[in-house]
DNA sequence: CCTTGACCTTCCAGTTGCGGGAATCCCCAT
DNA sequence: ATGGGGATTCCCGCAACTGGAAGGTCAAGG
């Protein structure tokens, strides 16, 4: 299986799956003409990298998570805390967009949008002294 | 007042103000020993970009809204707009870290966590045909 | 006068996770 | 032979900085 039908199979781009084995977190063989060879267990771990990426982690837990997963011993509790952390990650980072969030909504609410030049949106952020919600 | 008071005066490490200039953003003046020289309308101008800034908007966002600030024709209908496409930017995020957090919440939860290598987060991104929430 | 230390300058490299594009090669079909 | 659709490597670019090296400047203290 070349890295087309690989990129079709997982739903990533060639690009990205040559990234990923750039940075070792696959290692493809490679035919006589120099091609990548992808067997069942490469995609498989595309696959899982994949999910992972689209869950938010970074490219390092997903290779920390990647070594848990073929580690036979391993124990739930380093998945868990990888998982957890990244959560509190998540959670921050939707708190900072929430108040972002609150103050835009605010701002563009007090401003009317119309021909005349008069607008709180700039003078807010040309002074701002924590007003902005009357 | 030299780049140091500069970045006291607005919180701005010296470096990120050195950015600025690079980009465009402020042109202080210089000093004959080489040093800028930040007046205060260069102080009031990176404020300003600090609090854009912090509010998630661009810097090209930045550029043009200090360009519509130092505008005094300009329509607030056309600050308006940019702050609108920001805030719907922020929204999408919100909502895109909302689901990740949903997921992770759920996946977490299901691990026991402990010495024991049974694991439904690993399970999950393994093959993850959208059941995680039963 | 010299040194020390705190500034300041420029420039270059690295960060994250790829995407775009060039130049070249390979394979299959006509 | 030639065309088209793969594949390969390599290098640059993005956003918005941050860190660090190598060096110039300035005021205070001995």
């Amino acid at each position: 299986m070349n890295i087309g039908d690989a990129a079709r199979a997982t739903g990533l781009p060639a690009k990205t799956i040559r990234y990923y084995e750039d940075i070792g977190l696959v290692t493809p063989a490679r035919d006589d003409n120099g091609y990548r060879r992808f067997n069942d267990n490469d995609l498989h771990k595309l696959g899982f990298i994949g999910r992972a990426r689209s869950l938010g982690f970074t490219i390092e837990d997903c290779r920390a998570l990647l070594a848990l997963y073929q580690d036979k011993d391993r124990a739930s509790a380093d998945v868990k805390r990888i998982a957890q952390q990244h959560l509190e990650l998540v959670d921050a980072k939707i708190t900072e967009l929430q108040a972002m969030r609150t103050t835009l909504g605010h701002l563009i609410e007090s401003c009317a949008g119309d021909h005349r030049p008069d607008c709180p949106i700039l003078a807010d952020l040309a002074v701002a002294p924590g007003k902005e919600a009357s």
